[in-house]
DNA sequence: CTATGTGCAAAGTCTTTGCTCCATC
DNA sequence: GATGGAGCAAAGACTTTGCACATAG
């Protein structure tokens, strides 16, 4: 996603544009950690990140690196990946579905879209590898928290 | 995705079977957990088994059910879901993209598919509420983790 | 200068593991 | 009876939080 250091650059300088528009104050810190998750373009964990940042910024604190993620999250300039809440959960059943979640009480719906279940994945991703299964997964909010949300 | 007690049945039916078939033995804490697993259907977390599975066996442990769930997930009998590893991860790539996941190594890959991304999601969930994003991903073994396990 | 952010340490969740006793086959 | 499974307790991984000090604006 990064092509150049020219469009690195590019972001850090609207990374900061951002934090400035929302009232974000600019630290070492958030640079760093920001510029982190530029680089790991492949879903670092906190902990990478930590790692990463820490060449840096040696003093720099773990929960540190938990705070500003979470507030990056929150202010819209990462997104967490696959993210439900922090507990496992199962699934009986084993037929083709996919999943709706709703972002707001977590709970998740099974749903069928056989149009899709019938599409090949597109032809950029052959050299990746053995492909198991596809699905779908459905972000937004359910009709019982959007009535409450008012 | 159970519709009737013939239904429920019938699904213990061939869980019993499956166990017999690999080799597992029925216990009481086993069935127990798998009905609780089919009872609900909204994808409980392990937590929420235990409660379920303590209403009929007092004296389960919390442990027996990460175990006897790890054991079912093993077998086959049930998967987890959106399940990467335990550690959240992140993602600065805000454009619409979609993931390769490996299952062995758990790395992940950003893909991108115009052709699902203009897809209208099925009439089936209209009612559902209101749906922020939608999103793909693609499991199994990439290339490099294919070479090694030959 | 002031309020936001950081570092430290401690605690909180969720999950896994070693060992002994028990129950299924 | 033999062996795989359950229960207990303890530890491990990941994440969050309270408080005092530091620093950006």
């Amino acid at each position: 996603m990064i092509d150049s250091k020219t469009e690195f650059s590019f972001m850090m300088d609207s990374f900061e544009k951002a934090c400035k528009a929302k009232g974000l104050r600019i630290t070492h810190q958030r640079i760093e950690i920001f510029k982190a998750l530029l680089k790991h373009t492949n879903h670092p964990t906190t902990d990478e990140v930590f790692s990463q940042v820490r060449k840096h910024l040696r003093t720099i604190s773990l929960d540190t690196v938990y705070r500003t993620i979470a507030t990056f999250e929150e202010y819209g300039l990462i997104k967490r990946v696959h993210h439900i809440d922090n507990a496992s959960r199962f699934d009986v059943n084993l037929s083709e579905h996919h999943h709706l979640v709703c972002s707001r009480c977590n709970k998740i719906e099974d749903f069928y879209w056989p149009d899709f279940d019938s599409m090949k994945p597109p032809k950029s991703i052959a050299g990746w590898g053995k492909i198991g299964f596809k699905r779908v997964v459905i972000d937004g909010m359910c009709s019982s928290c959007n009535e409450k949300n008012k």
